[in-house]
DNA sequence: GTAATATATGATTATAAAGGTCTTATATTT
DNA sequence: AAATATAAGACCTTTATAATCATATATTAC
């Protein structure tokens, strides 16, 4: 609850990687390895940012991924879209898509009680969301040593 | 994913429905048929939060529930803890108690790579959960209508 | 043109989390 | 003692997450 999937966490250290990479075409391969992950979760994750448009492909050989948009402009809440098909919803009422409440937790009355207050809610956290870039996940200092090592990973 | 569990969603609106009898004995019975919930799944959502101090309970007939504290000093992020047995966690690696990383999702280099933002969101969002209080769940126009209701319900 | 390299995508399976029910025990009041 | 109410754990079902497998398609290099 309220934790973010594996398959966001994968999103944003891939990012990480390519935008350390700053231009510089990276195979899918060569951050499955980095980061220690199955070839195939990376490629999956990789396919949604670029259906997405944060990331952009280039089939065939010496193919490979880079960044779309500059980092400050790739959000948190970009990310999670990208990668989960939609955005971040709180209570399944907050959609917007749901003017009859029917999916509220409380079925009797025909207005949920916990609406607004959750609306508001949702809407802090977007802004939060939104308000975090790529940017902020680069310049670690753990991350410098490793985008200046070789693509070659000792086990 | 980023997303309140429905164990959440009755809690605050349980916390809601005594806040608004100001005072009055609640049984657990009397939430569940207003929510049009089981019985048996908000008796265990108010027993947690009775457990972790959020609401008082007093058993026996004519027994029930009230809130052990002002609303305003009952916030989200101590009915999620409540609930939940743990605060919100956005990712594993960012708890405290994981120094090795063990649970990171980069199996390969010992330090997680997105540790340090995951802690500055994992704190924005902690701030965000705190600021957030049951009084902030209260006097929204529909419920006015619901607490001056009798207990019988028709379904 | 063919082989090698790389992404694209759907199907399948395993595991974990969430959601809910059932049952029994305990406490209090009338 | 009966009625009312919470306490708490065991159990089951469903859904979401996570990961793998298999195959198709695209592009480059030779």
């Amino acid at each position: 609850m309220l934790r973010f999937t594996k398959k966001t966490e994968y999103a944003l250290l891939s990012l990480q990687y390519i935008a350390n990479k700053e231009g510089i075409l990276v195979p899918a391969k060569e951050i499955a390895d980095a980061l220690g992950l199955s070839f195939e979760i990376i490629a999956k994750v990789l396919h949604l940012l670029g259906k997405n448009g944060l990331i952009q492909s280039i089939q065939g050989a010496q193919g490979g991924y880079l960044l779309n948009k500059e980092p400050q402009k790739i959000s948190l809440s970009d990310v999670i879209t990208a990668i989960e098909g939609k955005p971040s919803q709180l209570v399944e009422c907050v959609s917007g898509d749901d003017p009859d409440d029917t999916n509220c937790s409380c079925t009797v009355y025909s207005n949920c009680t916990i609406k607004d207050p959750m609306t508001i809610i949702q809407k802090k956290m977007d802004e939060m969301l939104q308000s975090i870039s790529i940017q902020d996940f680069l310049h670690t200092p753990i991350y410098h040593t490793l985008s200046d090592s070789t693509v070659t990973i000792d086990l």
